[in-house]
DNA sequence: ATAGATGCAAATGTTTTGCAGGAAA
DNA sequence: TTTCCTGCAAAACATTTGCATCTAT
């Protein structure tokens, strides 16, 4: 059974919200979890009609709305402006090739802590931040 | 005559290109430098609706971009999704109160080199960066 | 005279909402 | 059998485009 820690965590969640298990939040779940890297609603919403094709747009949006407050997807937006999702894991900010659209993960304690403090001097109390550094990765600096 | 030096700088860059004079492009380069901050697109057409009747919102966000390329303006787009102007000054980045909305700015010389070192340990040549702190500002922190 | 600008209306593209029918508890 | 879901169509929303008309050069 692939994804069976995901699936329980999704059913613990419906649960006590008093949301109902369907097929299609079990579907659109196992689609999601073999996506790696960051994907769009419409292209989520594609991958997950390949397979089930009765499924609409609307559902896949719905749903991905739950995973986020359950906290089983996180919603991201770039320059695109398109809502993207990805897989939970540590705390990381992100690369992004404005010409292949390559999305690439960092992590740098020191800013981090550099933020903490900015927002201290200036009084405000962080909840959460967007760092994205633009530039054209290896493969499409020839171009 | 307020706003000369700007004015001048948009006449050169409106000839250079072979683009004409107008009130209207005028008229908008004046409401937008009275600005103070970071001015969405429909709030900018409302305030200059309310000096210039006439001036519909298509010839204000078609003006503004013609003020982003020839320098006058710069484009940003936070957590709302919708696009905001500000006046060009010196690099720098925001914190913004999610109750409020005030948005501040920050500049700190530690986040830009570190910034440098893991592009280029990524291999990316770096173009842009967006970096954003999000949370409650001193007098929003009681609510 | 002519290239370019304007303003309205309509289109765009992504995401959300209304609603009637359908499925889970 | 009630509450929640689904899928379609339509709306929402900020921004962009088409086009006939107007204006700066």
């Amino acid at each position: 059974m692939p994804h069976e820690v995901e699936r329980e965590a999704l059913s613990r969640y419906l649960e006590d919200h008093k949301l109902k298990q369907t097929k299609q939040r079990e579907a659109i779940l196992d689609v999601f979890l073999e996506v790696t890297g960051h994907i769009s609603g419409d292209e989520l919403f594609r991958r997950v009609r390949e397979r089930h094709p009765h499924i609409g747009f609307t559902t896949v949006y719905r749903t991905m709305k739950i995973f986020c407050e359950a906290g089983l997807a996180i919603e991201r937006t770039f320059e695109d402006g398109l809502t993207r999702y990805e897989i939970p894991h540590e705390h990381h900010d992100h690369l992004v090739c404005v010409r292949c659209g390559r999305i690439v993960e960092f992590e740098c304690s020191m800013i981090e802590s550099a933020q903490d403090r900015i927002a201290d001097e200036y009084g405000f109390r962080l909840l959460r931040h967007r760092h994205e550094l633009y530039g054209h990765c290896t493969d499409c600096q020839g171009r």
